[in-house]
DNA sequence: TGCCAAAACTAACACTTATTAGTTTTTAAA
DNA sequence: TTTAAAAACTAATAAGTGTTAGTTTTGGCA
């Protein structure tokens, strides 16, 4: 007599020990919202990757927007505190600023989908949070300028319009995204040194 | 006797003379993409600004990609077209790469919709047209990378990594996308300035 | 005026979207 | 082994998508 068994698994989604599944999640969305835009990522798609069905999502998340929320937050919150400790250190300006360089630069290499997504899909966020996000961008900018400014007055640095100074250095920080594509052909040391060397004594000789 | 006489006018595009009406959309379009992006701007939203109904705008375009591509080739071409004139100057690399900034910022400035798009839309191209664009810029940063090279050789510019510079430079210019918010605050030439002076010589005095 | 092409319209198509309801399976503790 | 919660499933909803077909209006020229 034959016995034919079939047997049929439903997927699941994995962790490990620490990570809840909402966490996965969100990993998974920031990787999908950075390579296709939040508008142009389905939950269906998200679904897929993490090996289940969209509907099933929804027993760990709220909502498409509450994953943009909370990567965009997450990621707002650790440059935030990062320079609340910086802020406070005795070094002189110069070194501050030099430091929070290449903290944006850590951020840029190790936590890319997040930051990539929080820099370019924040537009996406629903009120209040839009508000909210802006707010606090606006309130990190203007401590940075208020740095900028006392290095001016201690002459550590040439008289610059701080505004602009800001700008270009968290722009220029933000050529990381460009960065990724070549990832392995640079020592990140060298890439970091670079470019600190490159925003704080410029390219002439 | 009262007669009462109602009319209704169909809604036109408004165009002056040189200008299709192809533009007019194009133009709108550009607008629209970079509010809310490609995927999140609908031909109903879009048709809604030129005060026409959606299935209208396929008397004048092809289809939604094609706005995309217009836009983004348009800037490409801009971009391309102007390097090489700049290139064959008989000028010192520093002052060649410091004309490039300006004309980078100059785009920046007047041709923000649209070279916000480029820069940031671009993904949602589809083939053949995502693989030339993305040809076309890996053969525009080649063309810079080269310039920072000889003027490394010519000992005008310290021994920096090219590939970063170049890197640096493009997106700091591209922080002007933020600056946009502060236009009125700052005259152009000082701010064109500031960040050629910081590009080139640094912060640090 | 009469005519024709340009450009607007309405209506519909076939799909995709995020999300919900209700049901079944799985997991883990009692 | 029973039981309850967690987490998967199927099926459906209502709204929105780009686009097409067919029709009507418009504007300029004969």
């Amino acid at each position: 007599m034959l016995v034919l068994a079939l047997y049929f698994f439903m997927a699941k989604i994995i962790t490990t020990k620490n990570v809840t599944k909402k966490e996965v999640i969100t990993q998974h969305a920031a990787v999908l919202f950075r390579q296709k835009g939040f508008a142009g990522t389905s939950m269906r798609e998200l679904a897929e990757k993490l090996g289940i069905e969209a509907s099933s999502l929804y027993n760990h998340i709220g909502s498409k927007s509450e994953l943009l929320q909370t990567i965009c937050f997450a990621v707002a919150n650790d440059y935030n505190s990062q320079l609340e400790k910086t802020e406070l250190s005795n070094e002189k300006v110069a070194v501050v600023i030099e430091n929070i360089i290449r903290f944006h630069i850590h951020m840029m290499l190790h936590r890319f989908d997040e930051v990539f997504v929080a820099n370019h899909e924040w537009k996406q966020l629903q009120e209040p949070f839009l508000s909210n996000f802006l707010l606090q961008r606006k309130s990190y900018e203007a401590k940075l300028i208020a740095l900028i400014k006392k290095g001016i007055q201690t002459k550590e640095f040439v008289n610059i319009n701080p505004h602009v100074a800001v700008l270009t250095i968290l722009s220029a920080v933000r050529g990381l995204e460009f960065w990724q594509r070549h990832k392995k052909n640079l020592e990140q040391k060298s890439l970091e040194q670079d470019i600190v060397y490159h925003l704080l004594n410029g390219l002439k000789k």
